[in-house]
RNA sequence: GGAAGUUUAGCUCAGCUGGGAGAGCAUCUGCCUUACAAGCAGAGGGUCAUAGGUUCGAUCCCUAUAACUUCCACCA
């Protein structure tokens, strides 16, 4: 039995069994071979924590439809999946549900925490990969990696040793990010600045041995416990003579000395900075020149420690307010002025970090970027849009070393191993870590405690996923990948860092292509966000419209790297899209029972091409251009462009036009000509279908699978997804078809616009009269009567050389080459024809003028192509006839 | 302070290398025409932010200005 389609396309009942489908045949597998091109893409992989939102959905929407479309186009392709550790919001999470249980990571200890943590990454770690299936990514799941399983472990390691070994990785007390709630460093990258509602305290210090006093301003009073000297410009005369002098500093009652250094803005504020070289990057700078003191007045936890003397214990903010208070009781409070300033905050929690000085281990970046510069300059990497070059400059030219140790338990733990008797420190891996000290003998060794930032691990993703350090075939065949698929918001987390990492352990570039996309915003262009609680949940607007209808609403109507808002309405529309698709698939299907015998397939052979009309050649001839510019787009990534074309195509091409044009065929009782466009109506939406699905696997695959089965070709192995790109075929282009339907079309709308301006029901047939002195033009309108006649709502068409039989007052419109009469004079409002015609008269003579404005220009006929020059000669020609068929009606109705 | 992006129909946005302004939604009119009312046919609606410049010709290239957005830096 033939199987029979739904009225309305329903993604629920098709999505889910077509995925199972897909994954059991193994179509996402891939396996190297030689025989073919490979073409990989990686995925970002999404932390072990998240849940789907429309970032990864974008994302992971694009990745899939290059995938598709190139695994149709016979590349071997691989888009090799995985998740993230995501350490620092992965531990935040577990300390919080810790809290809940009314425990601590401090009183589980390090092995039972860890525990929890995998056991945690078990439970939700699966999640985030069933919602990317949901979508209908095509992932090679067999593949599946995690940034700490036991391969990207060995990745870590081995870089990290032959970093340390080639000193590109040294361990060094510098003054770094701490996060006082997350109680870790983070890198530069991850502090995100946001402006606060602050104060400018106006403060003074006395001089000592005089009674003069410096004065100074800041946003963190507090900081003065930590203070080491107060700083002039070296040419600031005012304060020149008290250069080598002392301040006191109050509470801590420390003298400290006064020093000129050129950091110091001489007309910023009063010209005076206190330098507290343990909490500030640039006073760090001033005391490393000038052999200050640093004096650490924090704990981890942002409270006050025994240097802050009195204040030990208590919160830093608490400490602010007091310190103020007492200043103002001595006197020593000059002002207070109200400050807007930027403050900068931990990206994960949004705490105020404070700068500290710690140990930590860092990568050493100047000589490492220099390749990763060089291949976006000679374009060996690719960015697209072109734009982000200048963001990645940016970062490249200011870069900084790369804090890379955390204080983390969940993560790659740094493999760094300390003497307790020498202090040595040794760097190995895991396996061949030291039982005594090498230097020194000694058997108290401890690993350090830390460990790495998340982006050391997902820096090397690209090649650590295919095997490296081993050289396997997949690194081999894969490597380097083909495109990156990624928000421009981690460029510098992670894109970056991977090409520097790229570079320098496999001397080559991770991907040759970056394309970028932006954020999906709400329907009000602002950020999704769970405290705004204005995120859309992708698995929401699947439940309801489908995967396909997202995927598509995600790609279409946005330029590359440009952000976009979310609508429920466009969703709407693409499920309207999809459901066009199904039920033109269902009129062919229909239309199909009792022709299994025929020969429909394969599309390139049909033998009888001359039962093929001129609205099947222009069909065909319109699918073809279509397939030679979507393949264009999408091999430029293009994908929003060509997904237009295709909706354009189908919508109006194929069904508003095509298929009506074939109805009276499909209906009638000549063979042959059903048969032609039966094939034709095959062969179009077999191109459609595919060039389509990249976008819409689901419904794409259904109908596919359907049409094959109606023409007896079950077969276990059927599946577009599987089946070839179409291809463009110079035979195929039939140029002179195209114009003549084209022609045909003119008149239909022509006609139909004059009725609707009528007001005459469909209902009532009317004659229309062509008229032409070309006889091309006649042969034209004479072949295509079938389907000509009921789109122009005709019960006769007459086409003639002149306009004998025609009666003067017939309602005309006018197209090129020819002039289209309908007499039916007593249903005509005259005074509404009259101004129908000078409405269209006033549009030639527009047009007429622009066309004669160009052509009186000597500059214009001398410069322009000559191309050019002939289409606006021929254009004068075609509105010049136009217009005085025009004239000659208007002057048969003023009479 | 530095840089980038945006500004096109009532709304949201396309418009790829300069050569007669497009889509979706919304609005108006008429249609349950045997694939689809999640549909069909028609219509209205835009000095393409502003001012200059280059060009035979500019929504597109150049310069300046304005508004909005974002990224980077961070003067205590």
């Amino acid at each position: 039995m033939q199987k029979e389609l739904a009225k309305n396309y329903d993604p629920k009942d098709i999505e889910d069994r077509l995925y199972e489908k897909w994954i059991k045949k193994g179509y996402f597998h891939a396996e190297p071979d030689s025989g073919k091109k490979p073409f990989t893409i990686v995925i970002p992989p999404p932390n072990i924590t998240g849940q789907l939102h429309m970032g990864h959905a974008l994302d992971n929407t694009m990745q899939d439809i290059l995938v598709r479309f190139k695994r149709m186009q016979g590349y071997n392709a691989l888009w090799q999946p995985g998740t993230d550790h995501a350490s620092i919001a992965t531990e935040a999470k577990i300390v919080e549900k810790l809290k809940q249980e009314g425990t601590s990571k401090e009183e589980l200890g390090r092995e039972e925490f860890l525990k929890r943590a995998w056991a945690w990454k078990e439970e939700y770690g699966g999640r985030i990969v069933s919602q990317l299936k949901k979508l209908g990514s095509s992932c090679d799941w067999e593949r599946e990696r995690f940034t700490m399983d036991e391969g990207c472990s060995k990745a870590v390691e081995e870089v990290f040793c032959k970093m340390h070994r080639k000193g590109l990785i040294y361990k060094g007390s510098r003054i770094i990010n701490w996060c006082p709630v997350c109680e870790t460093s983070i890198s530069d990258a991850e502090v995100e600045y946001e402006e606060q509602a602050g104060h400018f305290w106006h403060i003074k210090y006395p001089v000592v041995g005089t009674d003069e006093f410096l004065e100074f301003a800041t946003t963190r009073p507090e900081t003065m416990l930590g203070d080491t000297a107060v700083a002039v410009h070296p040419d600031d005369e005012r304060y020149a003579h008290l250069v080598g002098k002392t301040v006191r500093v109050p509470f801590v009652n420390r003298e400290i000395p006064v020093v000129a250094d050129s950091y110091v803005e001489k007309d910023f504020g009063t010209g005076v900075v206190k330098i507290t070289p343990a909490h500030d990057p640039n006073d760090f700078e001033v005391g490393k020149r000038h052999n200050l003191p640093e004096i650490n007045i924090m704990n981890d936890d942002a409270t006050i420690n025994e240097n802050g003397g009195k204040f030990a214990g208590m919160d830093r903010y608490k400490v602010r307010k007091q310190i103020v208070e007492e200043l103002k009781e001595m006197g020593l409070l000059v002002r207070v002025e109200d400050y807007s300033h930027n403050v900068g905050t931990c990206y994960r929690c949004h705490t105020t970090v404070e700068p500290l000085i710690k140990q930590q281990w860092f990568v050493r970046m100047n000589e490492l970027i220099k390749p990763a510069v060089e291949a976006v300059k000679n374009k060996e990497i690719q960015l697209i849009p072109e734009r982000m070059e200048k963001i990645y400059y940016n970062w490249t030219d200011n870069i900084k070393d790369w804090c890379i140790s955390r204080q983390l338990w969940w993560g790659h733990r740094i493999p760094a191993y300390y003497c307790g008797d020498c202090g040595e420190i040794t760097v190995a891996k895991k396996a061949e870590a030291p039982n005594v000290c090498p230097k020194c003998g000694g058997v108290h060794l401890k690993q350090d405690e830390d460990t790495l930032d998340t982006w050391f691990s997902s820096a090397l993703w690209p090649f650590s996923t295919l095997g490296w350090p081993e050289k396997t075939k997949d690194l081999e065949y894969f490597y380097p990948t083909s495109v990156l698929v990624t928000g421009y918001d981690i460029i510098f987390f992670w894109v970056i860092r991977m090409i520097f990492s790229g570079y320098e352990h496999t001397g080559k570039k991770p991907f040759d292509t970056v394309l970028f996309h932006g954020l999906v915003r709400d329907s009000l262009g602002r950020k999704m966000s769970k405290s705004l609680g204005n995120g859309i949940d992708p698995l929401e607007v699947i439940d309801k419209y489908g995967a396909d209808a997202l995927r598509f609403t995600l790609i279409t109507g946005n330029a590359p790297g440009n952000d976009m808002r979310f609508y429920w309405e466009r969703v709407e529309a693409s499920r309207n899209f999809a459901n066009k698709v199904w039920n033109a698939s269902r009129f062919i299907l229909m239309n199909m029972a009792g022709m299994r015998e025929q020969n429909l397939d394969p599309a390139e052979k049909f033998v009888e091409k001359d039962a093929l009309t001129s609205a099947d050649r222009w069909i065909l001839s319109k699918a073809n251009k279509l397939v030679s510019e979507v393949t264009d787009n999408l091999e430029h990534y293009e994908m929003g462009i060509a997904a237009q074309k295709i909706y354009d195509f189908i919508w109006e091409e194929f069904c508003d036009w095509y298929i009506e044009m074939v109805k009276p065929r499909l209906y009638g009782d000549n063979a042959a000509s059903k048969k032609a466009a039966m094939w034709t109506l095959r062969t179009v939406l077999s191109i459609s279908l595919r060039l389509l699905h990249p976008y819409m696997p689901f419904v794409t695959e259904e109908i596919f699978c359907t049409l094959k089965e109606a023409e007896g070709m079950i077969d276990e192995e059927q599946s577009i997804m599987v089946s070839v790109w179409p291809k463009y075929l110079e035979e195929g282009d039939f140029a002179q078809e195209e114009e003549a339907v084209e022609r045909m079309k003119d008149a239909v709308k022509a006609i139909r616009n004059v009725r609707t301006q009528m007001n005459v029901p469909p209902s009532r047939k009317a004659t229309v009269y062509i008229v032409s002195d070309s006889e091309k033009v006649r042969d034209i309108f004479t072949a295509g009567q079938v389907f000509f006649a009921p789109l122009a709502y005709a019960g006769e068409v007459k086409v003639q050389s002149d306009k004998t039989g025609i009666a003067d007052d017939a309602v005309s419109a006018v197209i090129h080459q020819a002039a289209i009469y309908i007499p039916f004079a007593d249903l005509v409002d005259i005074e509404k024809e009259i101004k129908r015609l000078e409405k269209e008269k006033e549009r030639l003579s527009g047009e007429l003028k622009r066309v004669n404005g160009m052509l009186a220009n000597p500059n214009f006929v001398n410069k322009a192509p000559e191309a050019k020059l002939a289409e606006e000669k021929e254009k004068l020609k075609k509105y010049t006839d136009m217009m005085a068929q025009v004239d000659q009606q208007l002057g048969h109705l003023m009479k």
